[in-house]
DNA sequence: AGGTATGTATCGGGAGTCTATATATAGGTA
DNA sequence: TACCTATATATAGACTCCCGATACATACCT
């Protein structure tokens, strides 16, 4: 298995990330954290310190909201996308593919062409 | 003009692009945020007390060398990747390129077909 | 003489992720 | 029973990195 990507490089997607997960539908805090390991072959792979806090943020700023859920077995906090919420992942998509457009036009005279695995 | 891009979403990316900008050929602070600049269309801009920070990090971690020139009219210290900084940014490349993957296949459901200005 | 651009550098503050720790419950097993 | 693991949320302190503010110095223009 690969290596997970380095924090300083996570750091600037990581909320787009998580907004990007719970665009999939209502998730508790521990399922995003799977659904994103998962979607990403085990490369992100935020900490339960780094994740709450996070949904905290974003729920603080509208962009999330939450409910508990105890009646089922475990006490779980289910997050959703505010309309809001989806208006900022619209547009964090848009300025991250500006950016990965930018970085591309920057890399693309210094790297190194690779052979694909077959 | 457009905006830069927001300070969170680059902090993951910074490092490479200096490194990117130092491959063209050696340079100085100055000319580098300049060079950044003008190659991102003015959406990567950082500041001078980001900069020469990061690049006295970056010489602490033998990927760049400097020398100082003060011949030629002003003082500049100009700078240079090392063989181990080459290969930095090989690797630095090769793991932005695979986040960026990542990132567009989260993406891909969720982003609305916006139409490209003619 | 004064203002702007060039050029490098440090400091304090803020934001965000990490590890470690705490708490609690469900399920499996010795 | 007792223990262990996975599940589930949360906080605290340490750390890194970027920013704005500030400092200093020189070249050029008006």
């Amino acid at each position: 298995m690969t290596e997970t990507f380095r924090t300083e490089l996570m750091r600037g997607s990581l909320d787009l990330m998580i907004l990007s997960v719970l665009a999939e539908g209502e998730k508790y805090g521990y399922l995003i954290q799977q659904s994103l390991r998962e979607s990403s072959n085990g490369r992100a792979d935020p900490k339960a310190g780094t994740l709450y806090p996070l949904l905290q943020r974003l729920e603080t700023d509208k962009l999330i909201r939450s409910r508990w859920e105890s009646e089922t077995g475990r006490r779980r906090k289910w997050y959703n996308l505010t309309a809001k919420g989806k208006k900022k992942l619209q547009s964090q998509a848009q300025e991250w593919f500006e950016l990965s457009a930018c970085l591309n036009k920057l890399l693309e005279p210094v790297v190194q062409i690779s052979p694909e695995p077959a």
